[in-house]
RNA sequence: GGCCCAUUCGUCUAUCGGUUAGGACGCAAGAUUUUCAUUCUUGAAAGAGCAGUUCGAUUCUGCUAUGGGCUACCA
């Protein structure tokens, strides 16, 4: 069948999208572009109880930073508006009537209350309760009560649902796309409430399925999680009659805590030192959680760090741009079982896209960080440091540690430093490089290594030594890059007044 | 409990019946380096178990075990 391919992303706003859902959204994106179809974003907010505010532009705002760009949907509209299922609600009324009138569905008029108690009672007894045709007719449903009965409950103003008559004994054979054919026996399967009257919305199952056929959505791509009520989806798509439409299903593999203990939450997030989200969050009651973004995490290390955890090309390339993954993406790569979230491989992945960024980029995202601290200095001078830098850090933020000295001279000296290379000779032949730095004239860094090597080998002074008490006066610690990156960016005015400082106000060790 | 899905180094994974079971993260050692890193080289490290199919199983089938998911008028 060739149709047009068009996927869905479904979120449900009811707190911050954490990375497995970034990462559907991710593979539906990706499944879309390489096949040159439409990627849709629906907000499926039909659980008025768990209704976050904030939550919907939250899920915007982390698609678009991760690059995960929207065709037809909550934000930019689209020939199938709106897609807030809270605003097709008199849409799927109409469809859970169609259901009844044809036999595949009845009104049920229990409480939550007396199924509770049902519940109960059945587990008191060792029993499962189950909400199918074993009880259904012995419930206060359309299908036990007389059809005045059903008509005078419903004018009352009785709550009620609509729930679907599952049929009994039946295999129902299904396809996915990863993982290959699925049997299910629909007896082992339940009534699942289709629509709820008390809030006038459907339940996830009958807006899914009829705004998935509505939307004209050709692949269903969607977390492991959903597998189990992959049946009665098929057998809805049955009911409708609109099986020849039916939508391809992959259901992805879970994301698992990095301990192996479950899927991957929302509450794993700062409790195991790592984010779970994509942004930074705040609660409507006031509760905060790290993201990647705010964590100094760039957005394309991030994104190709998730399509690997579930998903490989085959090859061993690791390192993907967006455009790359569009090309290599396909479903059947996608492996099967749940994959545990790795914090070390973010950070690696993080470090080789530093590795990767020209002067001119790290100068735009360091230059703020530069800023908090009271340096204002050119984009190409801080791009320049940040240059000679990035291969040591895994974040921009871990830039400011690595390249402070350059701005500020060192006010204190690390101990350990000063015991090594602060004592016998190092003063003396500290000062007589401080000579012999102040009569060279060009201080670029060929210049200066040519001249200062030269001399150290005339006086067959230890290498070592000289050079460590040199970045012990310019840097006051034992790091950073090579001696004479720092030279030259000091420059000779600078270089001798450290040294001088270093020389007059430390007394060697002894 | 019931139903469903899964199972290769510690972790993410390659292998589509015949391989010295490959790569990456992390770890260890060495090299490089004026320091710290980077980089490079090397190393340790895996087919859950038991049957069966087959000339031959990591790969196919079954069972067991383990892990996970679902089992709401939540998605």
């Amino acid at each position: 069948m060739a149709r047009e391919v068009r996927v869905r992303f479904a979120p449900s706003p009811t707190g911050p999208l954490h990375i497995g859902g970034v990462r559907t959204a991710l593979y539906n994106y990706l499944f879309a572009r390489h096949h040159g179809g439409k990627m849709i974003l629906r907000i499926e907010d039909t659980d008025s109880q768990r209704f976050v505010e904030g939550a919907e532009a939250y899920i915007i705002e982390s698609l678009k930073w991760c690059g995960i760009e929207i065709d037809e949907g909550v934000g930019v509209g689209g020939p199938h508006a709106p897609y807030r299922q809270s605003e097709r609600r008199e849409i799927y009324l109409k469809y859970a009537r169609q259901l009844v009138d044809a036999g595949w569905a009845y009104y049920a008029f229990d409480t939550s209350e007396e199924l509770d108690a049902l519940r109960h009672e059945a587990e008191a007894e060792g029993r499962t309760f189950a909400y199918n045709s074993t009880v259904r007719e012995k419930l206060p449903t359309s299908l036990s009560l007389p059809a005045s009965e059903v008509e005078a409950r419903i004018a009352r103003g009785d709550v009620w649902v609509i729930r679907f008559k599952m049929p009994e004994n039946e295999v129902v054979k299904m396809h996915d796309l990863i993982r290959g054919d699925v049997e299910v026996n629909t007896s082992t399967l339940d009534d699942k409430v289709l629509y709820k009257s008390a809030d006038a919305l459907p339940t996830y199952h009958l807006a899914n399925i009829v705004d998935d056929h509505l939307m004209e959505i050709s692949h269903v791509i969607r977390g492991e999680e959903w597998l189990p009520s992959l049946p009665l989806h098929y057998l809805l798509y049955r009911a409708f009659g609109w099986e020849d439409t039916r939508p391809e299903f992959a259901h992805l593999p879970l994301l698992l805590k990095p301990t192996g203990g479950g899927k991957l939450s929302k509450r794993d997030g700062d409790k195991m030192g790592f984010p779970v989200f994509p942004l930074y969050w705040v609660s409507p009651t006031g509760e905060t959680a790290h993201g990647y973004r705010e964590d100094g995490y760039f957005p394309e290390a991030f994104i190709n760090m998730l399509a690997l955890l579930g998903w490989n090309p085959g090859t061993e390339q690791e390192i993907f741009s967006m455009d790359e993954l569009i090309d290599a993406f396909s479903l059947d790569r996608v492996s099967k079982s749940g994959a545990r979230f790795q914090p070390d491989k973010a950070k690696w992945f993080n470090a080789q896209y530093m590795h990767r960024k020209s002067d001119a980029e790290l100068a735009v995202l360091y230059q703020p960080i530069l800023r908090e601290h009271g340096i204002e200095v050119d984009d190409e001078v801080a791009g320049h440091v940040a240059g000679i830098m990035k291969e040591r850090a895994v974040f921009i933020g871990d830039l400011w540690d690595l390249t402070s000295y350059f701005f500020i001279a060192p006010s204190v000296y690390e101990e350990k430093q000063l015991k090594k290379y602060w004592r016998g000779e190092n003063p003396a032949h500290l000062a007589e490089l401080r000579a012999v730095l102040a009569s060279i004239d060009d201080f670029s860094k060929e210049n200066t290594e040519r001249i200062v090597h030269a001399w150290i080998e005339e006086k067959g002074y230890p290498m070592g030594q000289i050079m460590n008490s040199l970045r012990l006066a310019l840097v006051g610690a034992g790091k950073g890059p090579g001696m004479y990156d720092v030279t030259a960016f000091l420059g000779k005015e600078e270089t001798l007044r450290r040294i001088d400082a270093l020389i007059s106000g430390v007394a060697p060790v002894e």
